[in-house]
DNA sequence: AGAGCCATGTCCGAAAACGGCTAGTTTTCC
DNA sequence: GGAAAACTAGCCGTTTTCGGACATGGCTCT
């Protein structure tokens, strides 16, 4: 019985409680607490049997997530991450942590960032698996209408996520 | 790379600054300088990207505008354009240009003359959209009661140029 | 291997809104 | 009463807007 084992750390923010699970000091997972469920699926499909430790603090990432929520923006840029995507996505959600806070991209232009211009939808479908929200600021790509498409956490947050960020909206 | 080159001329008249671009001796654009900009913007949405070349003088356009100026009226009708508008804007610029200087007509008669006896308003929409003023004499016509109705460049230019035509205003 | 799913974008046709009007009514004021 | 100003409802080409039908490419689950 050698499970995986993670830190798992809930934190409030103005949006709502957010949970994130790390292994070591490195990300695995975060999103907002009413959507977790799915994601500690996700961990467990990737890693087999966890052994989840509760943890108030939250290590360096607790830290930047704190300094984050208090105004400092690029607080979560030198944040470590451990995803396991295909190639395709882990090209996508590299891409996004470069887009700075308060900018927007659209999911075309995302798409040809990334070098397949026509690969909109599916830029979105990696968008949408996103295992590590805020950190990977997925938030921050739109419609190209400007309009803000969809959100795991919900529109409201998105909406709330760029706020803070304080990207103008059109 | 292959912009389009237009020469462009500024006059001085009683009635303010005229300017106008041609393609070639060809007449593409004219109005007061104070209504230019949205001009050469319809320009580049019809041509693309363009070189403006500025030209002093002003070809045949310049010299006839001079002497339309001066008071040979007339000098005006024998300049070519080039005009690119749908077929019942074409239709009606081209009518407007049979109306002889110091002639008025209203916008009813207008559209009786170019076949459609109660697209009044449509007429109108044609005129304001002429866009090459004074030379396409869109200034003579005004409203059934012989009230100087809108004009592009004001109605104090529209007064003046009628004036100077010699036109009788009821 | 293949079918189906999408946190999109583009295109195209239909419908509605928009005027440099006009010919009637009403209203408003002498 | 009567003239002039203030409304109204048609007018029709153009422009803008809106909605639905596709194309699209990577992922997921037979």
């Amino acid at each position: 019985m050698n499970a995986t084992r993670l830190f798992v750390t809930e934190i409030e923010t103005p949006a709502g409680a957010i949970v994130f699970a790390r292994r070591g000091e490195r990300l695995v997972a975060l999103s907002f607490k009413d959507h977790w469920p799915p994601l500690q699926n996700e961990l467990e499909k990737r890693f087999g049997a966890l052994e989840l430790t509760p943890d108030a603090n939250g290590g360096r990432a607790g830290r930047a997530l704190r300094r984050y929520l208090d105004g400092d923006l690029c607080a979560l840029d030198v944040l470590e991450i451990d995803t396991d995507g295909t190639p395709f996505q882990e090209k996508v959600w590299s891409r996004l942590r470069k887009i700075p806070a308060g900018a927007t991209l659209s999911y075309a232009q995302l798409a040809r960032a990334v070098g397949k211009p026509s690969a909109v939808r599916a830029v979105a479908g990696a968008n949408a698996r996103n295992p590590v929200s805020v950190v990977v600021p997925c938030h921050r790509v739109i419609a190209s209408d400007g309009k803000l498409a969809g959100y795991g956490g919900g529109i409201p947050r998105k909406r709330w996520l760029l706020a803070h960020e304080g990207a103008i909206l059109a």
